[in-house]
RNA sequence: GCGAGAGUGGCGGAAUUGGUAGACGCGCUGGUCUUAGGAACCAGUGUCCUAUGAUGUGGGGGUUCGAGUCCCCCCUCUCGCACCA
C-alpha cells in the first residue's frame, strides 16, 4: 500500500464537496449538486442487474467486435489500463448507440511467472493469488463503468480454456506445425526458463532484463516460418494498422532474396554453404568466415591450429550475446588451417572462424568480400588478408591497396572473368544462373524469423499434452484424455527447474500407444500461446464441443477494432496473426487475419519528483513543492511513463474516490489523442471535473424551464445560432469519434456547446432550443462519461436509457445560416470582414468587399489584378 | 546505418480536401457575486509596437492569389531494428 501522509488542503476541499454533497454555492439548489459517487454506484448497479451490454448472435443489426488487449491479473489496475479501456469503451458505447450489435468482452491473461514469484514470496499458491487478483481487478474495472459483456469473461488458466489450447496443439503436432528439436535456446537464468527470440531484447530477458545465455535443450517449436511469406504479404493488406507496427513486423520477418553458394572444402568431400545477397561480388570472396558454432568446425581444424581454435571458441563463448550482436564489437577471428574453393574462379581461399558470424542467421557461414563489405574489410585489414575490387563505380577507379572502407554501391564488374563489364544488379542474376547450371548454387530466400519456441520450464502455464515413452517416443495425449490438468499440489521452491518435473504423480503415466510406463512432458506453454487465440474464444466461451463454435466465430470475427499498447507490436500481434492462420488451416475458422483495425495507445506519463533525502516521492508525498517527510524542497524530474519504481503514479482507485470514474475517463480521453503519450496533470483533471459540474448544473438549473418544451419548427436570431451550434456539434462529434478516434476534439466540441448554452440569453423565450441543446450534450457525452449522462437523461424525463436512445443525428438544414461572415484579404493578408447573405452572388460579394474602408486603404492607387472568391470562406483581392 | 513518426503560445493540444493559425482545456490577468474564495459566473490572454499595423507553426529555399498543410535541402527529437552476410 502507498502511504498517503497528508492531502493538500485543496484536495480535501473537493473531496468534501463530492462525498458530503455540501458546498456553499449561492443561488443553486443544494440538493441537486453533482455527486459522482452516488450517480456512479447507482448506474453500475443498474448495469449489473440489467446486463444491457450482453451481446447475442441472433441480431438483425450489423456486428461490431471491439477488443482491448486483456490484462495480466497483477492485482491492481493502473492508469494505463484505465486509458486503454476508456478508449475502448467510448468506441463500444458509440457503436452501440449507432445501432451496431457490439461484442465487447473482457478476460484475463492469467498464466505467467509473476504468479509463481508472488506465490513463493507470499507463501501462497499461484492459483489462489491469480484468482484473488482477478476478483479485485474485476471489481476495479466495474468501478470504471466499462460496458463489457461480463458473461463471456474467462481466465486463460481455467481448464475450460486451456484444454482447447491443448487440443489445438495436438492438431498442430499432427500436421507437423508443432515439433520438438534439440537446439541452442535463449536461457534466462533469473526466470529459470527459455525465451522465444521475440522475447529477447538487446540480449536480455524482456521481463527481468537479465542477460540471456545460450543453452542446449530439447524444445517444442511452432512452425511460424511456414507462414513467414503469408505473414509478410498480409502486412501490405492491413490498411487499418499503424504503419510503424507493420514496419516492425516486416523487419522482424526479415525476408531477403539472395543466393546459396557451395564452396567445396579442399581435400574433403564436404561443402560449405553460404547465403549471400551479393552473389555479384563472388569473385571478390578472398576468404571464408564461419560462426564458431558451425557444425563443420571440428572437421576443418587442422592439428597445428587446434589449440588456438579451442582458445578462440572459448573466448567467444565468454562474450555475452548482447556484445556479440552489437556493431561495435571488435572483429576477431582465427584461421582453421583449411581451405575451400571459390566456385567462380577456382581459387583456394582460407577458412576462418569469426566472432561476428552468427549461427542463427543464414547458414552460419559468410563468403568474405572485403572490398565490398565493411565487416569483411575490417577483418581483412586486421588479419592482412587479400582485398580484391570486383565492382567499379562509374567514373572512378578503385584500387584495393588504397581503399579506406568497403565500397558497397553499384557499379560494373571487374576481375570477374566472363562477367567483367556487366552492371552488378544484372550480374546478381547472371552469376546465380551460372552457378545453378553447374549445380554450385541456387536462388534462395532467407528469413530472419525463426520458429517459435514455446516450451517453458515453468509451473504456472498450460501443460504440453505429450507423453514420452521409451518404446514409442513422443506420443500425443489422446483427445479424450484432455485436458491434461495442471496439478495444484506442487511445491514451489524457486530453486530452478520446473516444479512439474518433480511431481511424480503428474509425471507417471502409461503410454497411450503401448501401455508401458511412460512420463509426461513437464514443460508448459509460453503464455503467449494463450493470448494468441483468446479473441476467438470470446465469440463462444461456453462452447464445449471444440475450441471454437464455427458459427459464432464466423459471425463475430475478425475483431473490427483492437486496442492496446505498442509494446506488443512484434510478439503478441505477430503470434496472434500466425495462430489465426493456423486455426484457419485446421478448419476451425474462416478468416485470414484476426484484427482489421489496430489502435496502439500511448503511455500514461507523469512528472517525477525527488527528495534529496528520501529519493523518489509519490505525488501525495509532496505538498507545496516540499517533501512531507522532511520538509525539504523537492526536485522535479523528467516526465516519464508512470511506474512504481519512480513513484510517479496515480492510483485509479484514489482518483475515482476523489472525482469519480467519469472524471477519470474524461481526462484520459481529453488530455491527448489516443495514440500519443498522455501527460498526467492534476489541474487538467480538475478542469474535467469542473466541466462535468458545469454540465450537471446546465441541466439541473434549467429543468423547470424546459420540462414541457418542444423544439420549434423555425427559430431566428440567437436561438437559431444555438440550434446551429447544437447540430454542428452532433456532426463534429460523430465524425471525430467514428473511425478517427479524435476523442479530444470531440470532447472540446461538446465543451463549446456547453459554453454556448451558458451564454445563451433568450432562454426564457426559447426553452425548446435550449432543451434540444441540453439533450444533445447528454447524448453526445454518453460514450465518454456514461454515468452522469444516464443520470441527466433520466432527469430530463426519459424512461429509456440514453445509450438505448440512439446516437443523435444532425439536421443539415439547421447547419445553414442566413448570413455568413467572410474574410477579406488584400494580397493574402486579412484586412476586413464582411457579413453577407448566404445566397449572395459573386458580384455583390466582390463589390461589398471592395467597398470596405480598410480594404480601400490597401488598394488605393494600385491596380486590382484579380479577385478570388472562395465560397463561404474568403475573398482575396490581388493588387500590384 | 535502415525503417517509422514528430517538431505549432507559459503548458497539454486544435486546424479532415492548401483558405481567418492557436479551437478546447490548463495556467495567468481583470471584473461580478461574496465575511471570505481555492467555488461560480463574465471578460481578456502568441510575440512586438503608442497605434494604423508588423510578425509568427524547427531552419533555409521553392510552387501558389493564398502554405502549419504541397515540393527540395538541412537541423533536432522519439520509437523500432541492426556485425543479418
Amino acid at each position: 500500500m502507498q502511504s498517503i501522509p497528508a492531502l493538500a488542503g485543496f484536495r480535501v476541499y473537493t473531496q468534501n464537496l463530492i462525498s458530503d454533497g455540501v458546498a456553499d454555492r449561492r443561488g443553486g439548489n443544494m440538493d441537486n449538486l453533482y455527486n459522482p459517487k452516488e450517480v456512479e454506484a447507482k448506474w453500475q448497479q443498474v448495469w449489473l442487474e440489467k446486463q444491457p451490454f450482453a451481446a447475442s448472435l441472433d441480431s438483425e443489426k450489423e456486428k461490431y467486435y471491439l477488443l482491448e488487449m486483456f490484462p495480466y491479473p497483477s492485482g491492481r489496475i493502473h492508469m494505463g489500463h484505465v486509458r486503454n479501456y476508456a478508449i475502448g469503451d467510448v468506441v463500444a458505447r458509440f457503436k452501440r448507440m449507432q445501432g451496431f450489435n457490439v461484442l465487447h468482452p473482457m478476460g484475463w491473461d492469467a498464466f505467467g511467472m509473476p504468479a509463481e514469484n508472488a506465490a513463493i514470496e507470499n507463501n501462497t499458491h499461484p492459483a489462489k493469488w491469480t484468482y484473488e487478483n482477478i476478483e479485485s481487478m474485476r471489481h476495479q474495472l466495474k468501478r470504471i463503468g466499462l460496458s463489457y459483456d461480463w458473461k463471456r469473461e474467462f481466465a486463460t488458466c481455467d481448464a475450460d480454456y486451456y484444454r482447447w489450447e491443448q487440443l489445438i496443439f495436438l492438431k498442430m503436432f499432427e500436421r507437423g506445425l508443432a515439433y520438438k528439436k534439440g537446439s541452442s535456446v535463449n536461457w534466462c537464468e533469473d526466470c529459470q526458463t527459455v525465451l522465444a527470440n521475440e522475447q529477447v531484447e538487446d540480449g536480455c530477458c524482456w521481463r527481468c532484463h537479465n542477460l540471456v545465455q545460450p543453452k542446449e535443450l530439447e524444445q517444442w517449436f511452432f512452425k511460424i516460418t511456414d507462414y513467414a511469406d503469408e505473414l509478410l504479404e498480409w502486412t501490405d493488406k492491413l490498411p487499418g494498422w499503424p504503419e510503424r507496427v507493420l514496419a516492425m513486423q516486416r523487419n522482424w520477418i526479415g525476408k531477403s532474396y539472395g543466393c546459396e553458394i557451395d564452396f567445396p572444402i579442399v581435400d574433403q568431400g564436404e561443402k560449405i554453404k553460404v547465403f549471400t545477397t551479393r552473389p555479384d561480388t563472388l569473385s571478390g570472396a578472398t576468404f571464408m568466415s564461419l560462426a564458431p558454432e558451425h557444425p563443420l568446425v571440428k572437421s576443418l581444424v587442422t592439428a597445428e591450429q587446434e589449440e588456438e581454435v579451442k582458445n578462440f571458441i572459448a573466448a567467444v563463448e565468454r562474450q555475452d550475446k548482447a556484445d556479440r550482436t552489437s556493431g561495435d564489437l571488435e572483429k576477431i577471428g582465427i584461421f582453421t588451417g583449411s581451405y575451400c574453393v571459390n566456385p567462380l574462379n577456382g581459387e583456394n581461399i582460407p577458412i576462418f572462424l569469426a566472432n561476428f558470424v552468427l549461427m542463427g542467421y543464414g547458414t552460419g557461414a559468410v563468403m568474405a568480400v572485403p572490398a565490398h563489405d565493411q565487416r569483411d574489410f575490417e577483418f581483412a585489414t586486421k588479419y592482412q588478408l587479400p582485398i580484391r575490387v570486383v565492382i567499379q563505380p562509374a567514373g572512378e577507379e578503385l584500387a584495393a591497396d588504397q581503399l579506406v572502407e568497403a565500397f558497397t554501391d553499384t557499379g560494373l564488374l571487374t576481375n570477374s572473368g566472363q562477367f567483367n563489364g556487366v552492371d552488378n544488379e544484372t550480374a546478381k542474376e547472371q552469376i546465380t544462373t551460372f552457378l545453378k547450371t553447374r549445380g554450385e548454387g541456387r536462388k534462395t530466400v532467407n528469413y530472419r524469423l525463426r520458429d517459435w519456441g514455446v516450451s517453458r520450464q515453468r509451473y504456472w502455464g498450460t501443460p504440453i499434452p505429450i507423453i514420452y515413452c521409451d518404446s514409442c517416443g513422443a506420443v500425443p495425449v489422446p483427445e479424450e484424455d484432455l485436458p491434461v490438468k495442471l496439478p495444484l499440489d506442487v511445491k514451489l521452491t524457486g530453486e530452478g527447474g520446473s516444479p512439474l518435473a518433480r511431481h511424480h504423480d503428474f509425471l507417471r503415466v502409461d503410454c497411450p500407444k503401448c501401455g508401458k510406463s511412460a512420463r509426461r512432458e513437464s514443460d508448459t506453454f509460453d503464455t503467449f500461446v494463450e493470448s494468441s487465440w483468446y479473441f476467438a474464444r470470446y465469440t463462444c466461451p461456453e462452447y464445449t464441443a471444440g475450441p471454437l463454435d464455427k458459427k459464432a466465430a464466423n459471425y463475430w470475427l475478425p475483431v473490427d477494432q483492437y486496442i492496446g499498447g505498442i509494446e506488443h507490436a512484434v510478439m503478441h500481434l505477430l503470434y496472434a496473426r500466425f495462430y489465426t492462420k493456423v486455426l484457419r488451416d485446421l478448419g476451425l475458422l474462416d478468416i485470414d487475419e484476426p484484427f482489421t483495425n489496430l489502435l496502439t495507445q500511448g503511455m500514461v506519463c507523469k512528472e517525477t519528483q525527488r527528495c534529496p533525502e528520501h529519493g523518489w516521492l509519490y505525488p501525495e508525498q509532496v505538498v507545496d513543492g516540499n517533501c512531507t517527510l522532511c520538509g525539504q524542497p523537492v526536485e522535479l524530474g523528467r516526465t516519464e511513463k508512470m511506474s512504481k519504481s519512480k513513484k510517479n503514479v496515480i492510483d485509479p482507485n484514489q482518483l475515482i474516490d476523489q472525482y469519480g470514474a467519469d472524471t477519470a475517463r474524461l481526462f484520459s480521453l481529453f488530455a491527448a489523442p489516443p495514440e500519443k503519450d498522455l501527460e498526467w496533470n492534476e489541474q487538467g483533471v480538475e478542469g474535467c471535473f469542473r466541466f462535468l459540474n458545469r454540465v450537471w448544473r446546465a441541466v439541473v438549473d434549467n429543468l423547470e424551464l424546459i420540462q414541457t418544451a418542444v423544439v420549434p419548427e423555425s427559430v431566428t436570431g440567437e436561438a437559431a445560432e444555438l440550434r446551429r451550434k447544437t447540430h454542428q456539434t452532433i456532426k463534429k462529434v460523430s465524425e471525430d469519434v467514428d473511425g478517427r478516434f479524435h476523442f479530444n476534439t470531440a470532447i472540446a466540441a461538446v465543451m463549446e456547446l456547453v459554453n454556448a448554452i451558458y451564454t445563451f440569453k433568450s432562454r426564457q423565450e426559447n426553452p425548446g432550443v435550449l432543451r434540444e441543446a441540453l439533450e444533445t450534450v447528454v447524448s453526445l457525452l454518453n460514450p465518454f462519461v456514461p454515468h452522469i449522462s444516464e443520470e441527466l437523461w433520466l432527469l430530463l424525463g426519459y424512461q429509456q436509457s440514453v445509450e438505448a436512445s440512439g446516437w443523435p443525428t444532425w439536421d443539415e438544414s439547421a447547419l445553414v445560416a442566413d448570413e455568413i461572415t467572410l474574410v477579406v484579404q488584400v494580397n493574402g493578408k486579412v484586412r476586413s470582414k464582411i457579413t453577407v447573405a448566404v445566397a449572395a452572388d459573386r458580384q455583390s460579394i466582390e463589390a461589398e468587399a471592395l467597398a470596405e474602408p480598410n480594404v480601400q486603404r490597401f488598394i488605393e492607387g494600385k491596380q486590382v489584378r484579380k479577385v478570388i472568391v472562395v465560397p463561404g470562406r474568403l475573398i482575396n483581392i490581388v493588387v500590384a
